[in-house]
DNA sequence: TCTAGTGTATTATGTGTCTAGTACACTAGC
DNA sequence: GCTAGTGTACTAGACACATAATACACTAGA
């Protein structure tokens, strides 16, 4: 993976923001081992200090571990997963609401234009 | 305004897309002037620099054009105005659509969780 | 014990953002 | 013409982000 970090958000950040959803969404299972930070350097294309960063931000919202000379681990708390996908949604809805609020935009407006675009990205079921 | 700009990303594009916000949801109609760069600066507690360079931006973007000595106003094409809102939309609910995929949420959550927070945002019509 | 693979820490460099201050050119209105 | 209010341009400095390179400490396994 080459990477495309084209937002004017810190890499750092949108590489947590990568892997919790990554994780919330069971890419990586409870307690799992993520890859090193040399490895997942290479495979995102950035800094390892970068890495280290994104893994220690990882650490301190308590959604992995890191063990010295192990490596880093997906936190094994089901409950703390569970809660970390719920506030993942509700920012993100609320930040969306609040987004289409600021322009205007009526709840039938965003609504009808939700159903033009969502086949193509979200699982029906 | 003494301004909260919380958020990762720069000031000043926040700033465009805040402003970009306004426009389209007519807060400054076609064609009118909006405030110095001096004036705006104080209003949301930045430097007239960061105001500068956001001018620039929506003049770039042709969503505003600057007259030397006069100030800087909002376009008076209503037909640019109408793309915007539409580009506006589809960017943010396509963005939306996106996080909500990467992190496995299906249709039915994420209606369901807008409907809990939708009455706080969005008006109905 | 030795080695390879971990995370951790430090220093240096370049870039972008934001602030601060100053100066200049243009326009409108007196 | 003069003045106040515009946008424009430039230099300088502080800070965060990202990269680069290096060194160190810990762990597991041969």
């Amino acid at each position: 993976m080459a990477a495309e970090f084209a937002s004017a958000q810190p890499i750092y950040l949108q590489l947590v923001q990568r892997l919790c959803g990554q994780i919330v969404r069971g890419a990586y299972s409870p307690g799992e081992r993520l890859p090193s930070i040399r490895d997942m350097a290479i495979e995102v294309g950035v800094n390892p200090n970068t890495v280290q960063r994104v893994y220690s931000e990882l650490e301190r919202i308590t959604v992995a571990e890191t063990r010295r000379g192990q490596g880093t681990f997906v936190t094994s708390d089901q409950g703390r997963l569970r809660r970390l996908r719920e506030e993942l949604m509700v920012s993100h809805v609320t930040a969306f609401l609040h987004d289409m609020r600021e322009m205007g935009f009526t709840a039938e407006e965003v609504l009808q234009c939700w159903n033009e675009l969502r086949a193509l990205s979200l699982p029906e079921e």
